[in-house]
DNA sequence: TTTATCATTCAAAAGTTATTGAAAGAATTA
DNA sequence: TAATTCTTTCAATAACTTTTGAATGATAAA
């Protein structure tokens, strides 16, 4: 059957998934994270089974090269694992399937690159301020420390959130939220 | 005075300072924020008074058009606004001092940029899904929902959060799950 | 041992984003 | 009006990131 181009709607699962696969590259690169990853990562969390770099290069028409080197990031972040299948020569590869799991793992190693360091550079300015006699940096002084105090504050939420372990957690958080908003005001 | 290569730590407010910048910058590559911008933001938030592209320009060795662009983005982001002194031609800068309002202002930019089209991605292929008869694509089908289920609660909360007025809301919602978290287990 | 099948590496090419600096624009003063 | 001061734009270039594909490595089967 061939389609015309006014048929331009999707209509078989094969196109859904692919579509699904190449946007989800595009938000990739909007959240900072490489397009072939993103779409590496799409594609083994919707898919049942392992899939070999083989089949991923196949699903994602890319070379055998980035393949590799995109599952190399992505078990060292933490969010794809080898799988060995016995018999089998070739290497297999999964994704955490739980969303909330997932997502603990994403924020915490984003945490480790992105905010640890951000406290860092912080805490040291502070601390090297505090070292000189305060004449002329009281401003100064005043908006790093409020700016460092804000960050230790939201780290520490998340910190607390990260422990908890159901999805639930968040709906309830949003509820709790919704609630204060009525009374507070 | 002059400095020995050993005397290496920093002694004085300005080295302080833009050693402060230089280090933002680099946090803001990382957090996907283009360096001379996140220099700018660093430095107007530190500052007093407001500040003219010139002296921007000096502060930061860079270039006239440099600045001239990335406060154009700035200014679409929201988060630096243009100062009119009246008797004055030039222009002068500065940028929201409390760090609450700052971060409510950031967080909703990024999520019209980043969150919303990544929801509409779901949503559509979700959408699709529904369309087609699923004898195969159970399982796909699932995952696809359960993401978008998680993603549409995380904004939920967020917004709910974005509602409310202080940075204490956060120290209270912090102790909120500490507790949960000890009578939980 | 040789051959086959996969995975990995890495230099070069392609693609993307940031920065410069010269030119044009806009507003003000002389 | 012309000169001055500041801002904006944008094409060229620089810097950085991603992708390719050929070469190398590693492992198992013949």
């Amino acid at each position: 059957m061939i389609k015309t181009e006014i048929d331009s709607h999707m209509n078989n699962f094969e196109e859904i998934k692919d579509n699904f696969i190449l946007h989800w590259g595009e938000m990739g690169s909007l959240w900072g994270i490489n397009r072939t990853m993103a779409q590496i990562h799409a594609l083994l969390f919707i898919s049942e089974k392992a899939l070999s770099a083989n089949e991923i290069m196949e699903e994602l028409k890319t070379s055998r090269g980035n393949v590799s080197m995109a599952l190399r990031e992505l078990i060292a972040w933490g969010i794809v694992s080898r799988l060995h299948k016995k018999g089998e020569r070739r290497e297999y590869y999964t994704t955490e399937k739980d969303v909330w799991l997932l997502f603990r793992v994403i924020a915490r190693e984003r945490k480790k690159r992105e905010v640890d360091p951000t406290i860092e550079v912080l805490r040291r300015s502070v601390a090297e301020l505090n070292k000189i006699p305060s004449t002329e940096s009281q401003y100064e002084r005043a908006q790093l420390e409020n700016l460092l105090e804000f960050v230790e504050t939201g780290i520490n939420v998340y910190e607390e959130l990260e422990a908890q372990a159901p999805t639930s957690i968040l709906k309830l958080l949003g509820q709790v939220l919704r609630l204060k908003n009525k009374v507070g005001r």
